[in-house]
DNA sequence: GTCTATAGGTGGATAGAC
DNA sequence: GTCTATCCACCTATAGAC
């Protein structure tokens, strides 16, 4: 490959995202993607495998980016604080990239049998053993009350993205602004911490 | 309108509704649905105005199917055990309907317009009402903490739909069959109960 | 009320020249 | 590696005959 694919190619995935994040799936186009970056459809297919290919890379930077939201989360000092922090860090990635925590958690590409749950298990993996390693250190603190780690993580994971998806719905506009939510969720999360502790 | 006219326009309705249930929004077409109900495509613009008021229609009905779900919650003796019983259909709900229970919740339908949940927020109320009046009676007998219900009404929801979702989602299949998710679900609501005990 | 025919459009993907 | 040209499939919606 020359330089200039090198540059085609990205600029091809940049802009796919952006139509995707603008217009989401069912407006999604190779064409107009290929239009936004300035070269024909034709021209796709020599970097990407068709449409599909092309979405499911799109979809890889959206777990990327999730991920990059939840290790911040490791700059608390504490495991309560970390595992507060993991809550607060996956809202804000929520409210922040709605398209993608769609995709990821919300299963808007049904029909995109490139994203089938069942055949991206492992994209999903590391982020939820993020969260169960948060529980597992609390519960070896004390801060949570002992027993199945992933069990626990489920009822946490449950909980945040319970709020956190009927508020992307818009179900949960009555909420107020983002901020106000925000402390209505944090009110949740921690009554659920305490609901688990010891 | 003669007696026909009425049968097709019902067969249209729920030809839609199969396709839909079959194959989602992004590869339903009026065409389709046409050809199974035996009709040219031109015939459905005699009784729907169109795509999107076909879908809206299947919609409206996916509503009316959910509602008669909670309703069976009436049947418990007790606020507590309406309240359980509630959640209970909530979940066979989600699991019975999945189609639906996206559509409804999950904002499978993002990209209709029709389908907005500003545009039909008329339509959640009601249920939303619903569990906020289980949640009342269950705090004007002792059985929740006192305080805003609409505030906790949100949280069980939250938490209800949380663990439906994921599901659905397939990202909790490794909770097993749905009998064994089901009590890994009641058991969750129990103790998110207990939480919010007096 | 239903049909056929058709207009007018989108899109995915490929062939072959350069 | 990129282009133009093209094929083919599919869709929504309408016009006008019956």
């Amino acid at each position: 490959m020359t330089a200039d694919g090198e540059q085609t190619k990205a600029r091809l995935l940049t802009e796919a995202r952006d139509l995707y994040l603008e217009e989401g799936f069912v407006r999604f186009s190779l064409r107009e993607v290929a239009r936004r970056a300035g070269v024909s459809a034709a021209a796709v297919y020599r970097h990407y495998d068709g449409k599909e290919a092309l979405l499911h890379q799109v979809c890889t930077e959206g777990f990327r980016v999730f991920f990059s939201y939840l290790m911040r989360a490791l700059a608390g000092k504490t495991p309560r604080e970390r595992l507060m922090l993991s809550a607060r860090q996956y809202l804000r990635f929520a409210l922040e990239n709605p398209r993608d925590y769609r995709v990821i958690f919300m299963g808007a590409a049904e029909d995109l049998a490139t994203l089938a749950p069942a055949e991206n298990a492992h994209e999903y993996a590391p982020t939820f053993q993020f969260l169960v390693d948060r529980v597992r250190e609390c519960m070896q603190e004390g801060v949570l009350r002992k027993g199945d780690p992933m069990a626990t993580a489920t009822l946490v994971w449950a909980n945040v993205h319970g709020l956190a998806s009927l508020r992307l719905s818009g179900h949960l506009a009555g909420a107020g602004s983002d901020e106000e939510f925000g402390r209505f969720y944090e009110g949740a999360v921690e009554r659920l911490l305490a609901g688990l502790a010891p």
